[in-house]
DNA sequence: GAATTTTCCGCAACCGTTTGCGGGACAGAT
DNA sequence: ATCTGTCCCGCAAACGGTTGCGGAAAATTC
């Protein structure tokens, strides 16, 4: 059923019935009550494609994920999804399964699908923006997620991550813990270096000496498996412990109870953490929160915003605050 | 960046740079070349919409998910993406918020995208497929994932809860546990209600009586806060725990820590899981494998074969296996 | 060298919808 | 009776990609 058949019943033209639909001013009452009551008689759906082929946009918001772990991710699915369905898009979703490669075929197919905006994490192999370019060419608004690779050309949401890893760092300092771990992901991740950023200078506006040997860097969680037991054990002065992440959390835990070490009579624990899985670990864990729900709303409203109106003071993006939870795991 | 300019800068028709892009054989091999070169360094993307238009195809997968937590959903995501990836489909992705009436109205949406396959995993307020209908009379091909809400109208692709709660169970007494805490979601569920199932068949096959006190649902996890506890101070006998979800275990380890019993020393647990969770926790529990991302694979792979040839034998779906993984928390 | 086949490419129509433009019919004004 | 304006509606082009068909040039056959 498409519009020249509904034309040829009523012996009206295609843009006749196209325009009576749209409810058009130059269309008559009469004859627009003809047309809808045999649209609605036959169940007369829009062609999709043919619309946005004609009309050239998509109604379509892409999300480009390096992966979907169950920690960060699942909220920021959850949060993206919800302002997307309070908008009238819809989201398409891909994976680039942390391949520099992958991503930009997924760009390609953005652009393919003539997608209206793209909120994008980028992968941990991606070290430059050039493939985002030609986004840029074809005008379609991009927003980088969490991970922003310094850069000014792509406004970034994420999250103020020197000043989070700065409140966890003092926040153990005053409970009077002076030997802290940090342990952090890749060092070559802007992430992770504002992270240890934050615990250098917390450390130092309190007069206590940066150790070297106090800050791990882990490419993956499971290298903490050889890497904390023996710091663990050969280090006994070291009485909390501040993760950067909630994988780093979860795999540190494992570790501090492998060696009898109990949180936080033996060792205290603090994290930054999208803020559910501390409430599965026993004590629950005191962390800073970094909410992931909260990152893909704000996210996709900035990036709707954007599309509606491309200003010059939304191009450096937004930093979406985060705070202190307090709970049982340090002493 | 069309077929047209493509055809434009090499002198050659929109037919034969098509033609070219697509490999048909009355190309030259030296014209092919030529086009991809060129069409690789322009960053051609082929326009969707008018390509689908043409062919009357939408090229689109939903996946309607009621919600995503940090265990089954995410590896669920990563299958059905792998599979999508591999295939020219993509996948547009909606979250019902476990609304009735959320997912209706996204069933709507499937339509007007006119998508042609639809993975649905129900909300829990679903409790007839009635809604489902429209998708059938267009033909659109629909699989049920995991909650399959007996039906004989759509396939779905579920694990065999009876059998892994069973295999459970059996793995438990023959460790010689017969005091058993059986901790199950909603008991509307049908997945629920399998793994009861499964529960009592066990206990009955080692002609161990079932008791109804040793049988607990929860609609949320968070129920076991006040549920879980008092059980297990009152009740000393027991000596083995059965969760039927990842979400369950974590809560149950929870309260365990809590009321300081000691696993698998004081008690035992074990749990159906999705295969991460287990790992993070200390000692690794023992667990029947259900993977999402096996489940989201089968599905996708299903749903597209399906969408090829409808043939008579698919319509019943297929059963995911499950197999046990035996780590540490079992005495 | 003529006839036939093969190779390679272009022409043009088509998919369904939207929209600028033009024009016929009709009413009211001059 | 002519002119101006309004109200409705149809014509036709355009969006980008695909494909049946036809045909020129080159290669092959007899």
């Amino acid at each position: 059923m498409t519009i020249k058949d509904l034309g040829k019943m009523l012996n009206l033209s295609t843009s006749t019935v196209s325009r009576a639909l749209s409810d058009h001013p130059d269309i008559s009452e009469a004859t627009k009550i003809r047309v809808r009551k045999l649209a609605e008689e036959f169940n007369y759906a829009p062609n999709v494609h043919a619309r946005l082929f004609r009309n050239q946009n998509s109604g379509l918001i892409a999300l480009i994920l390096p992966e979907v772990n169950m920690f960060f991710t699942p909220n920021l699915i959850k949060g993206i999804n919800k302002t997307i369905a309070a908008s009238n898009y819809s989201l398409i979703t891909f994976l680039s399964n942390d391949s520099y490669k992958k991503e930009k075929e997924i760009i390609k197919q953005c652009l393919g699908w003539a997608v209206e905006g793209v909120l994008i994490s980028l992968s941990k192999e991606t070290h430059d923006l050039s493939h985002l370019e030609a986004l840029k060419q074809a005008e379609i608004k991009c927003v980088l997620l969490d991970k922003a690779l310094d850069n000014e050309q792509y406004p970034a949401v994420t999250i103020d991550s020197t000043k989070a890893s700065y409140m966890a760092i003092t926040h153990l300092i005053k409970k009077g813990h002076r030997n802290i771990l940090g342990v952090f992901g890749n060092p070559n991740f802007t992430i992770s270096q504002e992270r240890i950023k934050g615990y250098k200078k917390a450390m130092e506006d309190n007069n206590i000496p940066v150790l070297n040997e106090n800050i791990i860097c882990v490419d993956k969680s499971t290298d903490l498996d050889y890497i904390l037991p023996p710091i663990l054990n050969h280090n006994k002065d070291i009485n909390a412990i501040f993760t950067m992440s909630d994988e780093l959390l979860a795999k540190s835990l494992y570790h501090l109870r492998a060696l009898g070490l109990t949180v936080p009579k033996d060792i205290s624990i603090l994290s930054i953490s999208d803020g559910e899985f501390p409430y599965l670990t026993h004590p629950q864990t005191t962390h800073i929160k970094d909410s992931g729900s909260k990152m893909g709303r704000s996210a996709c409203k900035f990036l709707l915003q954007y599309i509606k109106e491309p200003s010059k003071k939304q191009e450096k993006g937004l930093v979406v605050s985060t705070k202190l939870v307090e709970l049982g795991s340090v002493k």
